[in-house]
DNA sequence: CCGTCAATCCTTGCATACAAGATGTTATAC
DNA sequence: GTATAACATCTTGTATGCAAGGATTGACGG
């Protein structure tokens, strides 16, 4: 996210306003396909346009929302290619980080692993999604750590923002902690026993059941997708 | 590139002072640590500051230059980090694409592989290093059809240019390229063969051959690496 | 009642002016 | 001669005004 982030640590205006937006996109207050002017935004935040325009540029070049000039600036909908796209990519990254983190797992790396994982279990425990959400970003996390890439991280994360949007529309998030935290469970016994392909395994099983919820959300809100409309 | 450009046909101002600048950074006609200003670019292309701003922010998040607040904007640096976490994403994709490619590819895929190879045989009889850059590019872009994500080819190609600014430095192009034909055939025999392993081998040894390139340019050329200095 | 055309409003794109901060230089005091 | 402080000048950030194009709504003619 803080990508764009100049050095500086003063924030200004324009990473105010790309953190509020991005928040809003995110978390769903603001619907896919939803118009959003600059003008509106400007008021509300009590500056002028320009600090917004390049809020929106920046929220473009993450194809978060869409410019269309002198019509319209509209929140980006779901679209199938991009899902793929994404899925992909974090299928290619995490097979590449299992594999080697199954080649420097040390004992180290193993007890990170189930510290990782009882806190999974208490928060699956407690119904806490929301803290399982962080506690499943930081599994993926250590994974990079162990695999001596926490570069791939950014781009796991960078890949996981883009849909998990899409799965605060799922209503069963409690229903799917369990499975997760199972899987979980599969992938760091695999990584600690250095069983590459068991670990690769349950890496992409893990990763397919996005697939599931996500068809299921298309047809019950085509309206967010943009599968049929010509226009990119 | 042209991700962050708009659907419609005309090219804004925006569009072409990008576009200029990108090919003067990836070309090396603005070296490293170069400082570029807002206000020059302007003069330079007729039109005010603000078109020049918004090109710079897109190429800040193409993470090309970097925009220090208040004081100035200078093209970024190579950094080692950098060139690791791209290297490994590229790694990571074009494993899966050479995986997926020996899954699906029929004889018409092999004989598009053929006819770029033969092209490419025919560049580098003429020493044509700029024709075989292109060559370069769409042969991996036919991997990635043949692999049915051609999607993958947007990624490869934006770590590939990422990087590409660097080769510019090294002055044996032409020697490299009889290896390089010499990978892509072999790879190009691997996927007609179906041969998954053999294909990825071939592969990462063809990524592989950037980094004795980079290791060289990174000592000769220690002014533009940006790897002892603290702040990003 | 319906279709077409025009005007008005809305949008973003661009230009200009001013503000704020950082840096390098120069002058002055010691 | 040196160090310090003030200033001049660069940089980008922000505000505002105008221009250009699309969309909607209204009126007018059939």
């Amino acid at each position: 996210m803080d990508q764009t982030t100049p050095d500086t640590l003063t924030k200004s205006s324009v990473d105010q306003i790309t953190d509020h937006l991005y928040k809003e996109i995110t978390s769903l207050r603001l619907l896919p396909g939803a118009r959003i002017s600059e003008t509106e935004i400007a008021q509300k935040f009590g500056v002028s346009r320009q600090p917004v325009r390049d809020a929106f540029n920046r929220l473009a070049t993450m194809d978060l929302i869409r410019i269309r000039p002198k019509k319209a600036t509209e929140v980006k909908k779901f679209s199938t290619a991009a899902i793929t796209k994404s899925r992909y990519i974090r299928a290619a990254i995490e097979a590449a980080v299992l594999r080697d983190a199954c080649k420097y797992c040390d004992d180290e790396a193993g007890s990170a692993l189930d510290t990782a994982l009882s806190l999974q279990k208490k928060a699956l425990a407690d119904r806490d999604t929301e803290a399982f959400g962080k506690l499943d970003y930081a599994f993926h996390k250590t994974l990079c750590d162990i695999a001596k890439a926490p570069f791939a991280y950014e781009v796991i994360q960078a890949e996981k923002a883009k849909v998990d949007r899409l799965c605060v529309l799922s209503l069963a998030k409690e229903d799917r902690m369990p499975e997760l935290v199972s899987d979980h469970e599969k992938i760091a016994e695999a990584v600690k026993a250095g069983d590459e392909t068991a670990a690769q395994e349950a890496g992409m099983i893990h990763l397919s059941r996005l697939d599931d919820t996500i068809a299921r959300i298309r047809v019950q809100r085509a309206a967010f997708f943009d599968d049929e409309n010509a226009a990119d």
